[in-house]
DNA sequence: ACACATGTTCAGCG
DNA sequence: CCGCTGAACATGTG
């Protein structure tokens, strides 16, 4: 099953996509009109046209494209949404939503079965800290977290706490800092914020260096195989323990019985 | 055949 | 009124 990326991911996806990209020049720039699009098609291609593209970063699950004329276009890939490099030699990629020509003849196109991407020029700043900002330290855990009587987990996947962590990193974090997915946030104890705080930056950073090594070069897909609790094939974690599962937000959880439930 | 992945939005509930 | 929860969206995969 293909499985959506999430932070690490897209982390990596990023970097190669700067690896690749870097100092090239945009030289067509096709749009479909199903595009969810915060200009007008003409407004993005008149910014990004011909100009040579820098760098591109990840920004909570939005990857950010910048161009030397400092135009940034970030794309948010939803549930669904896939880049693929299109090949000369290939059929075309059907249906792509976008479509970027660079000067070193490399294709890169988007597509998503739902429509759902989203693609904006120049987006606004979120209030909301990434997940690997240096601005989240474990007093900032602390303040926030004291002000929520949501369950845990939901306040980790709320884009307008904090930004880039998934349902599958979410109960990954969840695992390792020891505290189940069901906590009220107010109630988790001080020693457990500072686990959860050095948890969250821990899980994902160590995920990108894994994705990394065993998938250099990739920009779709996703790599899950080193997941302790958020895996479906799993029996137990990595202590042996069992691994229980149910619904939260919707969404598929796994965790333990080792995680303590803090009401 | 059919349950299951995934993120965001928003109706509805307390 | 505000914060929180969970259904809905669509479809390829095992």
């Amino acid at each position: 099953m293909e499985l959506m990326p999430e932070l690490p991911d897209l982390e990596v996806f990023a970097a190669n996509l700067t690896r690749k990209l870097s100092g090239k020049s945009l030289s067509d720039l096709k749009i479909s009109e199903r595009t969810s699009l915060n200009v007008s098609v003409g407004t993005l291609q008149k910014a990004l046209l011909k100009q040579k593209l820098t760098r591109v970063y990840r920004e909570g699950k939005e990857l950010r494209f910048v161009f030397s004329n400092d135009a940034i276009l970030g794309i948010h890939l939803m549930l669904h949404g896939k880049m693929t490099w299109e090949n000369r030699d290939d059929q075309p990629v059907k249906n792509p939503l976008v479509r970027f020509s660079f000067s070193n003849g490399l294709v890169l196109t988007v597509t998503d079965i739902m429509n759902a991407v989203t693609v904006t020029l120049n987006p606004e700043k979120s209030e909301a800290p990434d997940a690997l900002s240096v601005t989240i330290t474990p007093s900032w855990w602390k303040k926030n977290l004291a002000a929520s009587g949501a369950q845990i987990k939901s306040l980790l996947l709320n884009q307008k706490f904090i930004r880039g962590i998934g349902n599958a990193y979410a109960d990954e974090i969840l695992w390792t800092a020891g505290i189940s997915p069901f906590s009220s946030a107010r109630e988790i104890p001080p020693d457990k914020v500072r686990k959860l705080s050095s948890a969250v930056k821990q899980v994902l950073r160590a995920a990108v260096r894994m994705i990394k090594k065993s998938a250099p070069g990739i920009i779709g897909g996703e790599l899950r195989d080193f997941m302790s609790v958020h895996n479906a094939h799993r029996e137990t974690d990595p202590k042996g323990h069992y691994i229980r599962n149910s619904a939260l937000g919707g969404r598929k959880t796994y965790y333990t019985d080792q995680q303590v439930l803090y009401k």
